[in-house]
DNA sequence: CGTAACATAAACAACT
DNA sequence: AAGTTGTTTATGTTAC
């Protein structure tokens, strides 16, 4: 199984050359929209396909079971399901010229967690390079009305969220599918070609900004509200940000849209025309290039392979139980080393996400030992583990550290013994690690590095706002916090992405509590063992000091499982 | 450029 | 004796 993973340097490239053209970014929505519309039309026509054949079974119930008759409802089936199936062909087609183009990333059945960087992996000054070049380009062709329909995107991902009648037939999770037709794309690509003074941002007198809805009387207006409202400022590039994940969420949308309907033919017998048995891999490489011992570990994870199985990972089809796998626990500092420029900060939820993914694939995670290390113990009941159990852990959730064992073994040793925050305790069988979590969060770094007071802003008022604009606020507020496209879930979209941004404003929280009360005393006293060998340490002055509420939060999904099966297993350890 | 955080390697001791 | 566990030191990388 090789993991099918963009690398960050390929993710920079795409992101840098491609993704956030202005025309590209154009092309990519038109494109989307029409696979949205294709979709439409897709469930309508299985709908109207599906009725009749109740229908005709009714009658049939009626007539006597004719076997006869039987036999012409199997075939209408099977025709049925194969103009279905050409369309999904053609609808296959349609993705991969996309990713031809550079401009899809996914793939039905993509792992999420490939996306997440491209979203998240950007540092505010990359944006804002970033952002410089777009909107340099926009500017140029502003005059052209080239790029638009950002917000065209928006509106209809927004109204995706209602529930979806066709869907309802078929599934009663379904709730996007139908309504995302809610535009003629051709016709908005071609009024814009002739007619300068549209924009994708403007429409209705209004600026279709994401969140702004500023009303300008005339165009003229309008740019100059443009220019003012939506400089090139930190809001701006975050807002921009954000709506590269909500189009990376309709993508996803979609793949698992595609998937939803191949289970739906699946389960109306349709075995003989079997569609895709697996997505094809996008020409993906495996990260691999995330650290040099990856490199060296698995030099077979090459792209190129289309045949390649499906990607380890399918949130898209697995539902809520991948997240539930963790109990949200935040997930400390991330790894920084080589590719940590393109995924900054992740959230527990990250983890908990992907854990299906680092599960199989062989990808260095993006945290650090110590946040890894701090999650074993915590997911643990007693919250506590000896240490064999902590190499078990990690051997069990992550591909990666199924190799080099010497190596991430003794990092982990090294870790434990070298961190404050990691408490050794003598057990009646042996010792037990445990985290002094006051500890741990002073240990965090400074990730925000954008305005904290936004993100108290936020916080008051991201609970109850639209998920749209909680993302955002969200965005604007964390400059450094990701969201992360919601790629699981049964149903997503923006109630995922509500809850994700939630759980990254609690992080985000948590970073700034936890700096603002450096100074402030307070020490969170849950610590309930007795730790029979305490680290030296410089005893600050000030290090009297616990933000208590990050202890308190960090329980955000209590439905887990905790132990499924984490006893340890031995684990085939070192298998190179 | 200095510093902090991190990864990695390795020496070494104590223990099993 | 060999492996495990734990501590410590050293060095390199990266971000800030």
């Amino acid at each position: 199984m090789t993991p099918q993973v963009i690398t960050p340097q390929q993710m920079q490239q795409i992101l840098q050359q491609q993704v956030l053209s202005p025309q590209q970014l154009q092309v990519l929505l038109q494109q989307q929209q029409a696979l949205m519309l294709q979709q439409q039309q897709l469930q309508e026509f299985y709908k109207k396909q599906q009725e009749q054949l109740q229908l005709q079974l009714l009658q049939q119930q009626h007539a006597g079971k004719q076997p006869k008759e039987q036999q012409q409802v199997a075939t209408q089936q099977l025709a049925f399901q194969q103009q279905l199936l050409q369309m999904q062909q053609l609808q296959q087609q349609h993705l991969l010229s996309l990713q031809r183009q550079g401009l899809l990333t996914i793939q039905p059945g993509q792992p999420a967690l490939p996306l997440q960087p491209l979203a998240q992996g950007m540092i505010p000054t990359e944006l804002q390079q970033l952002w410089k070049e777009v909107t340099s380009a926009h500017t140029a062709e502003e005059t052209t009305g080239n790029n638009h329909s950002s917000l065209d995107l928006t509106t209809t991902c927004v109204s995706s969220s209602a529930p979806s009648k066709t869907s309802l037939i078929m599934n009663p999770h379904a709730s996007t599918n139908g309504q995302l037709s809610v535009h003629t794309p051709k016709r908005e690509s071609l009024s814009h070609e002739e007619h300068p003074h549209s924009h994708p941002l403007y429409g209705h007198g209004v600026c279709k900004w994401p969140g702004c809805e500023a009303v300008c009387e005339d165009f003229q207006s309008f740019l100059k509200h443009l220019n003012s409202e939506h400089a090139l400022d930190d809001r701006s590039t975050a807002q921009c940000r954000v709506q590269m994940q909500v189009v990376q969420q309709l993508e996803l949308q979609l793949a698992k849209d595609k998937e939803r309907l191949q289970a739906m033919m699946t389960h109306l017998h349709v075995k003989s025309t079997e569609p895709k048995a697996a997505p094809q891999p996008l020409n993906l490489v495996s990260s691999v290039t995330l650290s040099k011992s990856a490199s060296e570990a698995s030099p077979q994870s090459l792209p190129h392979t289309p045949t390649t199985p499906t990607a380890p990972i399918t949130p898209v089809t697995q539902g809520p139980s991948v997240i539930t796998t963790t109990s949200m626990h935040t997930v400390g500092p991330i790894r920084r080393r080589y590719s940590d420029k393109y995924n900054v900060p992740i959230s527990s939820a990250d983890i908990a996400q992907n854990q299906e993914f680092y599960k199989n694939a062989e990808v260095r995670p993006p945290f650090t030992y110590a946040s890894l290390i701090r999650q074993a113990i915590l997911e643990s009941p007693e919250k506590q583990l000896t240490l064999n159990e902590i190499y078990n852990w990690f051997t069990r959730m992550f591909a990666y550290f199924r190799r080099n064992a010497a190596t991430w073994k003794n990092a982990v040793r090294h870790n434990l013994s070298l961190h404050k925050c990691f408490v050794r305790v003598e057990n009646v069988k042996g010792a037990v690690w445990t985290v002094d979590e006051v500890e741990f969060q002073k240990r965090r770094p400074q990730k925000i590095s954008g305005n904290p007071s936004l993100i108290k802003n936020m916080q008051s008022s991201h609970a109850y706002c639209t998920p749209l604009n909680a993302a955002l606020q969200a965005s604007m507020a964390e400059n450094s916090i990701p969201l992360y496209t919601t790629a699981s879930m049964g149903n997503p979209t923006l109630g995922n992405l509500a809850s994700a941004i939630r759980e990254e404003l609690n992080g985000a929280m948590e970073h700034t509590n936890s700096n603002e009360s450096d100074s402030s005393p307070g020490r969170s006293p849950m610590q309930a063992v007795h730790p029979v060998h305490v680290k030296e340490e410089p005893l600050d002055p000030e290090e009297a000091e616990g933000p208590l509420s990050l202890v308190t939060t960090a329980n955000h999904s209590p439905d887990f499982d905790h132990d499924r099966d984490y006893e340890d297993e031995p684990v085939n350890e070192d298998m190179e």
